[in-house]
DNA sequence: TGTCCAGGTTAACGACCGCTAACGGCCTTG
DNA sequence: CAAGGCCGTTAGCGGTCGTTAACCTGGACA
């Protein structure tokens, strides 16, 4: 049941405007003063609904890599063996969260260091089962030699789709913009070696027959 | 000219591990004394060396990004006119910073707002010239339907390259982590739309190869 | 109507942080 | 040897920050 419909809590509110403003100057850079401003109160009064400043980002942090990993599981389930499927939809959900939650997803992996060690061990944990989801959804797309390649290039797509923040205003309608997120990434894991080491430099389709050469020299020395 | 030969200055060093610091817990979660017991030296002895905090990481920053774009330029000038092989040298270069200089990589689009005006409206000049040579490459290999797109790529690209970071130490050795990422970039940007106006003279063919393309609605308005 | 509590308020405390002040060795130079 | 700049040191100031304390208020409810 995640459909709400009544108004948002105050809890609700306060967690929406901290994320916004840790997203734009860092955890660090923001005092309580302002989160509650940002809400209609003011400082101390946060501390109705939160036990510290720390607490929120914990709970931020914690609730994005919970839905994250739910998301893809829900999409693991309703693949059903479709690896093809299944990656294309991880892709969509992931691309989804990002255009949605542009700030949690700025938080999820540039604050995680400023949780206190439990919460972020169960953060981590979230993450890397979130990760394992596509690194095995890959692998049996593209066996690339090594488990450690393709989790390298999940982590690297993440990064391309975790890339929203920094595009600005630049697409007209998000759907232009879903659209090429999602060709990027396609186009992307495609150009994982289906056998060997990694792909060459300048030819770009993946040759099935090339021997995996080594690291091309960078022009111009 | 810039050929460095001799030991690191102790200026130099105060900005490698200043950059090290801010990139593992943010410009204000590390403190000017953590600095300087980095170097070995204490607290207020930085200011032998800098005006003040704020300096440090807009040198990084102005540095950073200065190297990139003139990198950059190099390598344009080296192509004469290649485009195909621009594009290839633009990324082994950025892959190569990328790897080199992790922290760096990290301050650079996750700073960039502690920086006074001044400064950091040079770094974005610098970082926009330096995203505008990408643009024009990628714009000339891939004529997408828009400018905005092939920059949008080009930001999500660098997304992709920048996730060095997150990849801890995965790969086995350097040059397949090179390989890797040098081969993801590539494939991202053949799954561009081609189609546009067909200015361009060789329609390339390298979306016959079997793979499904991914679902490319583009978003007509 | 009286009571209670959720959810605010302002004042203030203690810790920390960036930075300055004042001082002192060491090395170079004449 | 004397002078002076370079490069450190420690002490401490002023401001900010997270947090707590104490108090207030409007509405739910027996």
């Amino acid at each position: 049941m995640s459909t709400r419909t009544d108004a948002p809590t105050r809890r609700e509110q306060i967690l929406r405007e901290a994320a916004r403003l840790f997203a734009e100057r860092g955890f660090h850079g923001v005092g309580v003063d302002e989160i509650g401003a940002a809400v209609g109160i003011s400082g101390p009064g946060l501390y109705r609904h939160f036990p510290g400043k720390d607490a929120m980002l914990a709970e931020l942090l914690v609730g994005i890599s919970e839905r994250l990993l739910d998301g893809g599981r829900l999409r693991v389930e309703a693949a059903a063996g479709d690896d093809r499927a299944l990656l294309a939809a991880l892709i969509d959900g992931h691309i989804d969260f990002a255009l949605d939650d542009r700030s949690l997803i700025i938080l999820h992996d540039r604050e995680l260091d400023r949780l206190r060690d439990d919460d972020r061990k169960r953060v981590r944990r979230l993450q890397r089962e979130y990760v394992e989801l596509w690194v095995s959804a890959v692998r049996r797309l593209h066996p690339a030699p090594a488990e450690a390649e393709a989790r390298a290039a999940v982590h690297a797509v993440f990064g391309l789709l975790n890339s929203t923040p920094h595009l600005g205003p630049g697409l007209p309608t998000r759907a232009a913009t879903e659209a090429l997120l999602r060709a990027l990434a396609h186009g992307a894991f495609a150009a994982l070696p289906a056998d060997g080491a990694a792909g060459s430099g300048e030819g770009e389709p993946r040759s099935e027959d090339g021997e995996p050469r080594p690291a091309r020299e960078v022009a111009g020395g």
